[in-house]
DNA sequence: TTGTTTAACTTTGGATCCAATAATACCTTC
DNA sequence: GAAGGTATTATTGGATCCAAAGTTAAACAA
């Protein structure tokens, strides 16, 4: 029993994430509500969502195609944030940094601290990471009071997030995925240092530079110097 | 007769826009449904799409309220479009300008200067410029192939272009709008200069500070600094 | 065999109906 | 007169129906 209709467009774009609808597979609004078991008006509002989330395409008279998110459009998309997180990041430090504000940035520190301490990670500890590294951005995003940059990244913020890190995650290999967040933990140390310093041009490139190391340690950082090299060329 | 849904969105955009619907009326479904004389559910798929972009607000079980867009709000609202607008000159100026491209912004330029060629402006001019400006922006956003940017824009595309020009535009000072315009031009022209000598961070600070320029020359400059002065104290 | 025309199917957009739920107003009782 | 409970109303979410329009495929003719 689905109550929520926001939880359709969840569900619908966990599907797409998760690759269950895989890249440039179609979609009918009928087809979709028969498989789901639910009836169409849901499935049309949430099919027009992901449209403007940029998740999927619409074909006019020929249904909705899953969006094929390349490796260059995921580092745009980290391009993209970088620079509005870092936005936030300078007004927040010209504006100054209020107390409470200090006191949720300091307890996600330390709650990274925590999971750094022991020298690895488990799974878990991956969850726990990114839902403290969620809080983190959204706080200085919060504290900036730039209502436009929350509504900017709300589209695609699912994207460079779960993307990347589906991308960028190999359980195989949890020594890199521990060097990758403890660096990025690093970082957050040092944005905030910056912060309530209110050393604002730091903060600022300190930010654009921590979305970059998403990416530092997968491969995509390969594919899209490979791109680059072949626009120039 | 409305066939198109994106229309209704527009209609519905517009209206919030032009004040008809003002700031912090309370819109339901039914009641705005009969208003514009047509059923339910285009209007419920508009008002999840105008929460979307933020120009709604939606109280739970109580209706939709139109949001009271501050100038502070478009003020930060500019300062993304400066920020996105600026990164999309520089990938531009990095991986270098198409002929095709450049044809084009040459042709914006062109007629930029014939509506400034006789030291006035009329009101047609203006909606002349505004397409014209229009173009050139997305021009530059598409060459740059980022297609973050674009969709991060696409939600409050209208919001600062639509309703910086609805504050800032007087009728009465056709004089002070033609010096805003002839300004924001001249500006045109420097980009288009770095664009093609691949000056990439000339060509982002340009676009950066065009974006303010679009504030430059109406009050909401001083509202700004008066929101910044406050916050520090 | 190929091109054109037509018919059937697919697909979306809009309208309306029903159900669930929260808010509000009213009425009763203390 | 106030407070609490109940009933009505307002509002949204989902399902289904119908119409319009485009796409695809098939059939027929050259």
């Amino acid at each position: 029993m689905i109550r929520d209709g926001q939880s359709i467009i969840s569900i619908l774009r966990d599907k797409i994430i998760s690759g269950e609808f895989s890249a440039g597979e179609r979609l009918a609004e009928i087809p979709t509500a028969e498989r789901l078991g639910i009836s169409r008006t849901p499935i049309r509002i949430a099919f027009r969502a992901l449209v403007q989330e940029g998740l999927l395409e619409k074909l006019p008279r020929r249904g909705y195609q899953v969006r094929n998110v390349s490796s260059a459009q995921i580092c745009d998309s980290v391009e993209v944030r970088g620079v509005l997180e870092g936005l936030a990041a300078r007004q927040v430090a010209e504006a100054g940094l209020n107390q409470t504000t200090q006191d949720e940035l300091l307890a996600c520190l330390a709650a990274g601290d925590a999971l750094f301490e022991d020298g690895k990670l488990v799974e878990e500890d991956i969850r726990h990471y990114q839902n403290m590294n969620m809080r983190f951005h959204d706080l200085i995003i919060t504290a900036s009071g730039n209502t436009a940059i929350k509504s900017a990244l709300a589209l695609n913020e699912h994207m460079p997030f779960a993307s990347v890190n589906a991308l960028a995650f190999n359980p195989q290999e949890l020594t890199r995925e521990y060097r990758r967040l403890h660096y990025a933990h690093m970082q957050h140390h040092a944005v905030y240092h910056a912060l309530v310093n209110g050393q604002s041009a730091r903060a600022e490139a300190l930010m654009k530079e921590h979305a970059h190391a998403t990416l530092a340690y997968s491969d995509l950082f390969d594919k899209k110097s490979a791109k680059t090299v072949s626009k120039k060329s």
